[in-house]
DNA sequence: AGGACTTTGCACGGTTCCGTACAGCAACGT
DNA sequence: ACGTTGCTGTACGGAACCGTGCAAAGTCCT
């Protein structure tokens, strides 16, 4: 398992903390700040702050695609839904992130809903128009947004995998650190009935997959949050759903951060 | 239901089968002849035939990305694997689209097994950096690819949500469609064990699913095969979880065939 | 025709997970 | 203090699905 382990070390979160550029000290986005200052001075411009609460939708399904949005703070559940109410998870997306890559890949119109899950989100929002404008001019902007698109891609099919042949157990284990990696604190503040969405189990079968966690002391549950105790543990019991992506990332869009 | 039986109506497959310029009659891949001329022209040059038998890899997980396949004939499987022996089919690929698409996204690897899934697979292929050359000069080219790109993602959503969601029945008979909207004909060449990779599940689960839609005249199973014989009947099995990326190819990639 | 091999049908007990229901507990307003 | 609301723990029977093993049936080769 030495792999997975040296993994941690050039979690995206670390190397964000390791950087102290002066760029990247003004954006809270992780791909805004990895942007040479060409093209990020063709979003700058642009962009405009704004705060999302709890539930607040930041694009619906079948809506037209008016904005991006680069997170900041906060963490965002990408949503794919079924005719009836139910929804299901298919990604999350925070800091290291855009939402609205449909729009670079030649789509109008997002095929998701996306929802704020974290108490205060804030981001950095510009309008449609303005980035395919932008992108039109940069190909080097172009490659860093579809690269980001890209690895959400293959942690999509990661969780297809995951959703076929993993234990109810073992899928939490994934989902919680995919969000610990995007959130900056090993406080996850997430109800049962939240984490049903992401898994689509019911509610009591996540209090006994977090009961069963607890137990091998990778996480505490407390109400309404998870903290994160042993992120080594979490990723073993993870197994291979988790990681592989992860190094994607780092190797597409941190090569020049790796030190 | 009435959307879904216009979906139909509007299959790719029956968009192709109208079709008669002369461009569209000599490839018999749909993206190559949904080209302008001068698109066209620029992937021409660098197009030579291959052919695949079953089994064979188009692409291998972890590997650089060397060229991209045009698939003619036959249908690709694009599989996620674990650490172990285990793969997970995420999706496939047939004449509506190509395989290679990472290079297109900015990444030089390919993040799945990519094999052949049918008798006699035939395809155009080209080298990497002749089509990343392509799209560099051609923006209307690079659309399109993508386009193709992010309706596979979209259906990747849809594939999390079903096994999340369906019965084995329902997501058979998904996959089932999937497939039928791929191949040429109501014959669909695939044993139960390469079912049973597909959905992630044991063999005789495939078995009993099988049976379960024969009994609703949806299908007639024989050995080795599955003949499509009623598409209506399995579209209101699989229920939501298909139609709308079928949708999404049409809108993006066929709008100017629609009639 | 006979044998080897692949594919399919079926059955067994065991496990995971579901749907549902209800009770305990924490947080919050008044 | 009190009730209200939201979150969590637990229990029950039942359904879906698993792993396994084996027999029947179809296909192919010689």
């Amino acid at each position: 398992m030495s792999t997975i382990v040296s993994i941690t070390g050039a979690t995206p979160r670390a190397a964000v903390d390791r950087d102290d550029a002066p760029v990247e000290r003004m954006v809270g986005n992780w791909l805004l700040a990895s942007l040479s200052p060409d093209d990020f001075g063709l979003l700058a411009p642009h962009l405009e702050p704004v705060s999302f609460a709890v539930g607040d939708f930041i694009t619906r399904a079948g809506d037209p695609i008016e904005s991006i949005c680069f997170l900041e703070q906060g963490i965002a559940g990408v949503l794919d839904s079924l005719d009836d109410d139910r929804r299901y998870a298919v990604g999350l997306v925070g800091a290291e992130g855009f939402i609205g890559w449909p729009l670079v890949m030649g789509d109008d119109r997002s095929p998701y809903d996306v929802t704020m899950r974290a108490e205060r989100g804030q981001a950095l929002r510009m309008p449609a128009e303005a980035l395919l404008a932008a992108v039109d001019q940069s190909p080097t902007l172009r490659l860093t947004l579809l690269r980001f698109a890209h690895v959400f891609m293959v942690q999509m099919g990661r969780t297809v995998v995951s959703s076929l042949a993993h234990s109810i157990e073992r899928r939490m284990a994934r989902w919680i650190l995919l969000y610990h990696d995007r959130v900056q604190a090993d406080e996850i503040c997430m109800t049962h009935e939240e984490f049903r969405l992401m898994l689509g189990v019911r509610r009591s079968s996540v209090t006994d997959a977090l009961h069963r966690l607890e137990e091998e002391h990778a996480i505490r549950a407390v109400r309404a949050k998870v903290l994160v105790h042993d992120r080594t543990k979490l990723m073993a019991l993870a197994g291979d759903t988790y990681g592989q992506p992860e190094q994607d990332y780092v190797r597409l869009l941190q090569m020049d951060r790796r030190r």
